[in-house]
DNA sequence: AGCATTAAGACTAAATTCATCTTAATTGTC
DNA sequence: GACAATTAAGATGAATTTAGTCTTAATGCT
């Protein structure tokens, strides 16, 4: 189906309250869980992928917990995604040259090919800073919806 | 996962194929499913699912088979693609207001919608008749790629 | 009547999704 | 050094989706 994991959602939970908090705060697996709402073991999981795909350090042990592994502007959207999922690929034929052998004749194949490319270039433009700050903006103005916000004020 | 099921890839490749084919022709199902490597079983219930979805015509007994409901310039990627896999939201939190109750404070929300709606654009741009125009075209430059079409003619 | 063909849907195997649970390993603190 | 807190690792499992086969009924031409 074309549509997004719940790993996929989770893990981008996870990197957004991670680059929310203060610079160094190490996080914990019930925090992350309980403001997030993302069931506790399966996060651990989740945040055990993203440890070995190098966007999150982890410290054992008492007063371990987990932290951003570079900083928030330089984890995109895509890269939390493509962390958990692997490469984002909109149908079969465009994994890799010569995966679908109808390619050269197929008028469907740059079609995909286009579609993929926007998509992508939609979720490598947004990093976790943006998405904190774009957070933030939202609760100064009060939980309304987009919409609603313009008409109003 | 973000990608693009069987069903939707072969109920694509069927509708092209039956788009190209002369106006009025009734096509079988083995015929589709030979030309287009589809397996023929798996086809039959695709077909059906296209039937019942008004994007094609049966008809039964002898002499039966499948055309066009409608021309083909009437009928869209997308179409094609919601016919089998129902309408496309790239995230849960897209399927309809309320779905997600982070709504309102989530910043990444907007982001999926933008996302989504690029997509859509690009497979609503696409119809049964210009995607038979596009085969056409690759037929006669001989297995060349867009790019080297584009620098020749 | 008989044959060709689609319609409908039961059935199945494999993969994926979305988790839970248990146990081991690690580390700071007392 | 013992202990408690915490993550790491991975076994397990239920539900759903995916991808496909197969059978039987219905239909329409000749």
């Amino acid at each position: 189906m074309l549509q997004l994991t719940r790993d996929g959602e989770y893990a981008v939970r996870a990197l957004v309250y991670l680059a929310s908090q203060p610079d160094g705060k190490i996080s914990l697996i019930s925090e992350i869980s309980e403001t997030q709402e993302v069931p506790k073991s399966y996060l651990s999981k989740i945040m055990q992928h993203l440890v070995r795909s190098g966007l999150v350090k982890s410290r054992r042990g008492a007063k371990g917990g987990f932290v951003l592994a570079r900083p928030a502007h330089q984890i995109t959207l895509r890269q939390t995604i493509e962390a958990m999922e692997g490469p984002i690929h909109l149908n079969v034929c465009l994994i890799k040259k010569g995966e679908c052998h109808r390619d050269d004749l197929c008028p469907v194949h740059p079609v995909w090919r286009d579609a993929q490319s926007k998509l992508i270039e939609v979720l490598d433009s947004k990093t976790m800073a943006d998405l904190v700050r774009d957070a933030e903006k939202l609760q100064r103005t009060g939980n309304k919806t987009e919409a609603r916000r313009v008409e109003v004020k």
